[in-house]
DNA sequence: GCAGGCATTGTTATCGATAACATTTCCCAT
DNA sequence: ATGGGAAATGTTATCGATAACAATGCCTGC
């Protein structure tokens, strides 16, 4: 050691320095009780004149539990999953855990269980995933079952630890608001159908629809991106009958409203457009219209309850699919 | 540990049941010469009969350095550094290492000390700082010299390990390709003055007015938020003097837009705003303009060169101020 | 056959912290 | 003064891996 650079100071330089145990260099690190106030400050002051700095690989070593909390989450520039993820590490600095971040280019067994076992050496002392589709519940059959996992947006049915909200509820309030506006029907895009957070919203909207003794249109289903959401306008917008439209998130609604202004369809005067998320730039998207009107307008029904959580939706920030808002609504 | 659940198990256990030394058990597993093939399947049975699983923890104990490498990012949704963070993780976990990331609130110095802290603690292998400010250099001195650190996005005068695009010419294209069109001058909507980015920008805006010999309007400074392109969108509006605007990111040239529309300013008939990041949305904004044409459009100027390591270019994606593009552009 | 050199493997020590158990000190009641 | 109990502190062991050095085995050349 002392070849290649003097040695980082240990808790037992400390410990000979203020004239104790090594031990109590730890009690007095640890917060622990039964130590004397003049034993405390002798070993404070040996600890800034040495500059020491507490090494947390030996800690996570003899405890078996690093002060690390792993992530599992999708190579995703969403805004709710970015939202959620720095949300999420700074109450787990707060409490004392740094956040470790595995992402997976897709939601499948292999690549989430490459993630999982990256942390688990890393003796991580939680697991939190952001998984959004079945296949992550199939991948973590391998955590031991000492080491606590919570899901974010996983499947409602799965009996886990899980922050979400509810999506179905959050659907039925956006379709609901469409119809009360005077639409005949809804019609809407969603996201990829394998996620949860589309099932739910899919099965909100068409539950919705079918209780209103209204027609269920056939369903468009994309991906999450503004580029589908175009797609799927394209197709919208030559329908005269298409008058109002229920987006899976903003971005999708951004396609749309892109579409329906190529068609020269009027929003919201031709056709009202709800988006879902409540990405801070949806409240400037400008939708082709008369001119002086007030063109984007929010939206705001009373909030869905959520599943579980709601003090974890406090860390959720305004994020993902809590509230539905009118892009261009009546 | 008996008393509370079986021991996982160890290095020694295989070793144990392959009939070796836990040396060479540690040799497999980090691929040494001179391990004959034979030994070699017999430990790696082992391992897999046992379901051994190493304990990163000890290993960085004793090397002294983690397999971890600290990222220090400000809480952030900005599309610029969330696409740069998830390369950056992709790219580590493809070289072996996890990526912790610690993100402060506002870049100022005690915050990203006690970000660097945690890191430290841990023992990281190198610390990768997404810093646009000058507080951050500051708040680094106390990183050993052993520890390598690589800025993103840091000041391209520091001398110190950097990756960044060469905001300077960026903008410069921007404002060039704006004057070719035939406008008498460029207005700009920059990000926070005090970012290295910002600063950038506003260099490479004045000085390509300055040669061509054109009036230098007064600076609009944001942050990076579409409401505050708006605010200032609001401002430019009410001048029909301005007839060009370069907005320093896509989500200022979204709320310039909006204001401008509200104010009956057609776009690209009466002013033409140029944006500056790739975020894929910008592709849909619409700005009211005329009926049946083509109305968002890219203008793709030649690239320019970035200052340093064209690798990390790639891992930075079509990102962040690599390339300006014409929002309703002529 | 013997010596030397290299390949292969093993033994001992170490990293820096906490756990577990042991010892000492102090205070109060009888 | 003595004994008991609690507070305060110390000693020993351990965690699971790699570093460093030691020992053994094998092959080749003389």
């Amino acid at each position: 050691m002392e070849t290649k650079g003097s040695r980082s100071p240990a808790m037992t330089d400390v410990a000979r320095l203020a004239g104790v145990s090594h031990q109590t260099v730890s009690r007095v690190l640890n917060d622990h009780p039964n130590v004397k106030e003049q034993t405390r400050l002798r070993v404070r002051a040996a600890i800034a004149e040495l500059n020491y700095r507490p090494n947390r690989a030996a800690r996570a070593l003899v405890t078996g539990r690093s002060q690390l909390i792993g992530v599992v989450a999708r190579n995703s520039m969403l805004y709710g999953p970015a939202s959620m993820l720095t949300e999420f590490e700074q109450a787990a600095a707060d409490a004392g855990f740094a956040v470790s971040v595995g992402s997976v280019r897709e939601l499948d067994r292999d690549s989430i269980s490459a993630v999982v076992d990256r942390h688990l050496d890393q003796r991580v002392a939680g697991l939190v995933v952001i998984a959004q589709v079945a296949s992550a519940t199939e991948a973590l059959a391998e955590i031991p079952a000492d080491v606590p996992v919570v899901f974010i947006d996983g499947d409602p049915a799965a009996g886990r630890s899980l922050v979400t909200v509810d999506q179905v509820a959050g659907a039925r309030a956006a379709v609901r608001h469409l119809l009360e506006a005077g639409h005949e029907t809804v019609w809407h895009v969603s996201g990829p159908t394998e996620w949860f957070d589309s099932a739910g919203r899919i099965h909100g909207w068409r539950q919705t629809l079918l209780e209103a003794g209204r027609e269920v249109p056939p369903l468009l289903s994309a991906d999450w991106s503004a580029a589908e959401g175009y797609r799927a306008g394209q197709m919208l917008a030559r329908m005269p009958e298409v008058t109002a439209i229920f987006a899976a998130n903003d971005h999708l609604a951004l396609g749309v409203l892109r579409a329906l202004h190529e068609r020269g369809r009027r929003v919201p005067h031709d056709v009202s457009v709800v988006g879902f998320d409540d990405v801070p730039e949806a409240a400037y998207f400008i939708s082709a219209a008369d001119h002086g009107a007030a063109v984007v307008r929010r939206c705001r029904p009373g909030r869905p309850d959520a599943v579980a959580g709601s003090a974890a939706r406090g860390t959720r920030g305004s994020g993902h699919g809590d509230r539905s808002g009118t892009i261009g609504g009546t």
